[in-house]
DNA sequence: GTCTATAAAGAGATAGAC
DNA sequence: GTCTATCTCTTTATAGAC
């Protein structure tokens, strides 16, 4: 029963995510992106404030000296973690809604694309979820325009929905899209190896 | 837009949670008490491992080394405010729900009962959600068996709706009691001071 | 039960060689 | 781009007086 409703925060890494190993000019796999994936790892497991730089640079294999000809500075790297978080959302969920006209399968596309995203790219949005508050105030405020951004898109999602008469229309949009968004990025924190069919489960649970 | 589906840690305490000021002989008030709420509103806040000795005898109005009078270790506070959130739910929950034999009833006091506690103790609790992993192996364990004998009590309370036939089946209990907690817990990690009629909301909204 | 003083360890970050 | 070496500051925790 360990893996049930609480976040169980420290496991280890999905293995393999985004493995592309493709040759194209621009590398996928600059040492600076494994730089943000290991860091993710760890501030996923352990959390930004336990995470120390000497256990970064380890996972690296480098010492943590070496670390500062790749970032300015410990929070400088939970920013740009952050940052890569949010645009990865903001470009490819809008994409994936735009397929369809259909308002009742737009939502539903919104859900899946939302959920793949958040999945697949799980340790930086995991990261970028719940470490906003060791951000400086200035890069706190750069992340927040972008989440007021894919915010404003999704809510904008289920309005044309609701206004279609596809779903409920005796709760506020406000709240559907805080339910719907506190139960999808919630996903994020338990989420594990469950089969993928959990997306059209929530998908139906939800949708009324 | 600002406080919407993100997780908002970092804001000031809901001033004046529990205040009775009664003077039974037990005293609601005793300085470890109220370190618990010290420590748990600035966890809450910054998290436990940002959250330095120095800033919690600060807030309590003592030097840091006095703290340690009341506290064998830093983790040690950390774990009895975990046991103090866990034991609270344990103790209140179960007994609204016990008012009642209607199943449905059931659920909805299970739901209106829990996120009563939730919120009104809602730093002790997020701390407890959230910082879990910041504690030894040893105090790991404690907590999640008081988790589990919690999970299994909420379980069993679906279980037996759906077994009378007055929610959806179609889904698994196992998922339904997930996605059930985890809008109810995340809830708690937004929630500022929306009026209570929001319970009723989130129950109207899940309970089919 | 709280204080001052301090020990001991660990943190992030910089300097400069290679 | 990575290394060794080290600086400086902060952290948790202890000692012992009052």
């Amino acid at each position: 029963m360990h893996n049930g409703v609480w976040p169980q925060l420290g496991f280890e890494a999905p293995a393999g995510a985004h493995m592309k190993q493709n040759k194209s000019p621009q590398p996928e796999h600059s040492t600076t992106e494994r730089l943000f994936d290991t860091a993710a790892a760890l501030f996923w497991r352990k959390g930004y404030a336990a995470t120390t730089t000497r256990e970064i640079a380890s996972a690296l294999g480098i010492q943590q000296a070496s670390l500062y000809h790749h970032m300015a500075s410990k929070e400088d790297l939970l920013y740009r973690v952050c940052l890569s978080s949010l645009e990865t959302f903001l470009a490819d969920v809008p994409a994936a809604v735009c397929e369809t006209e259909c308002p009742l399968e737009r939502i539903r596309l919104f859900i899946r694309a939302h959920l793949a995203t958040l999945l697949r790219y799980q340790q930086r949005n995991v990261t970028s979820l719940t470490e906003f508050r060791s951000l400086s105030p200035h890069h706190r405020k750069d992340v927040l325009a972008l989440r007021d951004k894919y915010e404003h898109f999704s809510r904008s999602t289920l309005e044309n929905t609701q206004t279609a008469g596809a779903i409920r229309i005796d709760v506020p949009v406000k709240y559907l899209s805080l339910a719907l968004m506190s139960m999808l990025n919630y996903a994020a924190l338990w989420f594990r190896k469950e089969k993928a069919l959990n997306q059209d489960q929530l998908a139906e649970i939800f949708t009324k």
